[in-house]
DNA sequence: GTTTGTTGGATAGTGCCGGTATTCAATGCC
DNA sequence: GGCATTGAATACCGGCACTATCCAACAAAC
């Protein structure tokens, strides 16, 4: 297949894909002449891929072409790839040299010692965690283990059925994409279905009653 | 307090404030004089709420001008404000006329109604879990009522435990800043955990199985 | 009462990001 | 033969959230 089939089924335009390629998400096609190429069903599903992270999980190009780097080396097993990803999905901040943001920090790693969860020190989320902390307390709010519960026991369930649903399939390339889906893309379905959640506890709650 | 003042205590620099009251997000301080006006704790709020929604909860400055219009309407009651934040929230895309997304979408409207849920037809989150949804059967994962279900019992219990966390407070101010750090706030604590759970359970899954 | 600094108001500029558009020559297809 | 497509390179664009600069009017310190 030439790119303008490769266009119409992955629902980007040459022009994007062109683009995809220069900025190293995808290799090029084999080039049968100096002015043809040909594509596979590989690059689809690639592009397919890419367009996921990009439109559902809001990733940026360049997260994305680490993460698909780290996916062509077979050398990289899952748990760092998962590892790559999470990286990517940041946040990527600094982290300022502020004493409240030390505290919550420090709150966070307690935190997860006291889960006995195997996390990087470095993980990501454990800036995004603190940063809801010092926003929170600054807004008034202190944050307790109480508050937390019922989030740590939530996140906890899901976790334990997204890792279930990997690990089932067998080709690399399938667990892979398992694996990204699972990140990825249950992470905005679950914050979907809390948003929906939310409007219907608050309409049971709230609504036709003007406060 | 001056404007300077202000910076310093917000953390924001005097430039982003005059910024912000430009952009309607913010009333200019009082005048005392042509060229000086005096600002006092609310402005002060303003900010740290501003801040928050900006840097927790990634919203673009036009989302959260219209919600602190909201706010401080007093006939906009609670769950009116719920869905101001809602629709703050996004996704602000345009629903494409493509077969796959229709089903996706009927499918969720199905979901919801299924579970008696109390949802507005326009929720953008309607609209995240049809992309999701899209975005999975592309990469060929099919989705079920099964792989949702754990989604929807975490959601669901988080959601209640957030709710009542609003319900506690009095004044409507206090109220209102209290509902706007379960939706946007919380969202990303549920996130962060999520993540954690994610990579503590792919350390004992994985690692040191280069699969 | 002069100097130094701050303020509101206005306008312009910046940096990043994710594409788009354009141009070109070589080539394939009918 | 003539039109469309391709790869490659380069330039350009629009949105966004600031950030910088300038100005005249004041205030405060000395």
């Amino acid at each position: 297949m030439q790119i303008s089939e490769l266009s119409d089924r992955s629902g980007l335009t040459v022009q994007t894909i062109k683009f995809y390629i220069r900025e190293g998400l995808m290799p090029k096609g084999s080039s049968t002449t100096v002015t043809r190429a040909e594509y596979d069903q590989r690059h689809l599903e690639r592009l397919r891929l890419i367009r996921a992270l990009r439109e559902v999980g809001d990733l940026p190009v360049a997260s994305i072409k680490k993460i698909v780097a780290s996916m062509e080396d077979d050398s990289v097993g899952l748990h760092e790839l998962f590892g790559t990803t999470q990286y990517a999905l940041g946040p990527h901040i600094v982290p300022p040299n502020d004493p409240h943001w030390r505290a919550a920090r420090e709150d966070v790693d307690m935190l997860v010692r006291e889960l006995g969860w195997e996390v990087g020190d470095r993980a990501p989320a454990r800036a995004l965690l603190a940063q809801t902390f010092v926003a929170l307390r600054r807004l008034g709010f202190p944050v307790t283990l109480t508050d937390l519960r019922p989030y740590v026991t939530a996140a906890t369930s899901v976790a334990e059925h997204e890792i279930n649903r990997v690990a089932l399939d067998n080709p690399r390339t399938l667990t892979v994409h398992a694996m990204l889906a699972s990140t990825v893309i249950y992470e905005q379905v679950l914050t979907a279905l809390h948003r929906l959640a939310q409007e219907d506890v608050s309409a049971r709650r709230f609504a036709a009653d003007p406060s």
